[in-house]
DNA sequence: TAGTGGTCTAGACCACCTC
DNA sequence: AGGTGGTCTAGACCACTAC
């Protein structure tokens, strides 16, 4: 039997405490200075240790200040009953999911003439680098970064509607495009993890060992597919569902 | 302008050359020593620059043999259609889902009785700390673990049916319960990322730097939830999919 | 055996935050 | 000012892999 190294020593001990609830969800961690004495080790092999829980979503570091036991409040989208245009809206779904539990949405806003990145493209069925209308927000939900969403269109759904213009289109765009003869008849969504681009993770302010959770959504029209939907979400604070079927049974759960 | 540190240069000389093909997957970075000598700097800060990356999930270091450019071949999970017993199917869902796009499934199972885990407990609306049946996988995909599923069934549903016994039920539980009037008429599920566990990480084999996509399904009869099954897939190669509605535009495509 | 990554030490100086 | 984490050095020895 070999040793566990002094580094894991140091993580599993720390970690070990959190999940005991002895060091609880915003509370502060000792200095590195303090665990080198405690588990008698050089500061580099601390910070290994530490660096482990980091890397485990399990702790924040915060220069100066020292280290955080991170704190989970997760916001939970539902996937099934977003864009369902029978059910009644204020404004796009965002606003209104996120209003319906009683937090405060907000975002930014902007809207481009691009060229449409491969997986936008093929998911659209046009050629690559051909251009398309990328619709992109940034959102906050009680002023915390907490996802980017990024729309194409491909260039013959823009002409002869608002899509392509600068502005919020108050109502939602599958709505505004369903009004006028656009009408989206079914939906593919995918969905992956992965670690954050070092962009992402300034957009989102993603701080190390936290995961993205991409929700790509490509809306199709009777014939022919008419937006791709790419929304990255912080994995710590965001769930997706799904409902399928009879969920009578179910109640009013949330 | 404070310039970057040193250890950020590396990680990102190093990204740079990997995004542009220069290090293509599968490949071998140079050996620490040697980027020591390119940088100008020490081991422990060229180490820093490759956790970053190792932290991104771009390489893999293995001991003795140097890092290795990761390469990303993905599993795509259509949940749509998985458990959709109105489609042919060999066997359960998993077996099939796999051996569709020709690639070799295999699993290790067992069964046991345990105390309701709360998130269990809940969906399923019983007593936690009470006991439930629990079918649990270790799934391989050509060898590779792949993913684990945990799925859990309440006591009463136990009864009279081989649910709490050991052994493979051939045909896939879902079909299994609906052969014997347990009809699933729906169902509820849930996707989240994070970092993995220790355990998680062991089973699965997962290296640092990668997240898990966790799907747990919470299947309903017509009057109350019939089983809750959490999935763990390893996030590097997953992929989950869902469709809705008419998808006739999208042809027969993957 | 030689080269690789894994672990670890004992310092140093800097940047940030709180008081 | 004093404590915190952030960066960095220059070594050391061990464990694993390849030849």
């Amino acid at each position: 039997m070999s040793p566990k190294p002094l580094y894991r020593q140091v993580a599993d001990a720390l970690r070990a405490e959190i999940a005991d609830g002895t060091r609880p969800p915003g509370s502060k961690l000792p200095s590195e200075r303090a665990l080198c004495e405690r588990f008698d080790a050089a500061r580099n092999t601390v910070r290994m240790g530490l660096n482990v829980l980091i890397t485990e979503g399990l702790v924040i570091p915060s220069h100066g200040r020292g280290y955080e036991v991170r704190s989970a409040e997760v916001f939970v989208l539902n996937a099934s009953r977003s864009e369902n245009l029978t059910l009644p809206q204020e404004g796009d779904s965002y606003t209104t999911d996120v209003k319906r539990v009683g937090r405060e949405p907000h975002q930014e806003f902007r809207v481009e003439l691009v060229p449409l990145p491969p997986e936008a493209a093929s998911r659209l069925r046009v050629e690559s680098e051909q251009d398309g209308v990328l619709r992109f927000c940034l959102r906050y939900l009680d002023g915390v970064p907490w996802s980017t969403q990024a729309t194409y269109y491909p260039m013959w759904l823009a002409e002869g509607t608002r899509i392509a213009q600068a502005g919020d289109i108050a109502e939602g765009t599958t709505r505004y495009l369903a009004d006028r003869g656009i009408e989206q008849v079914g939906y593919y969504d995918e969905l992956l993890t992965r670690m954050p681009t070092p962009e992402e993770a300034r957009d989102l302010q993603i701080g190390p060992g936290v995961p993205v959770l991409v929700w790509t959504r490509t809306g199709y029209g009777s014939d022919r597919p008419i937006r791709c939907t790419v929304t990255t979400f912080r994995g710590d604070l965001n769930r997706i569902t799904f409902e399928v079927g009879d969920l009578s049974a179910r109640g009013g759960q949330p």
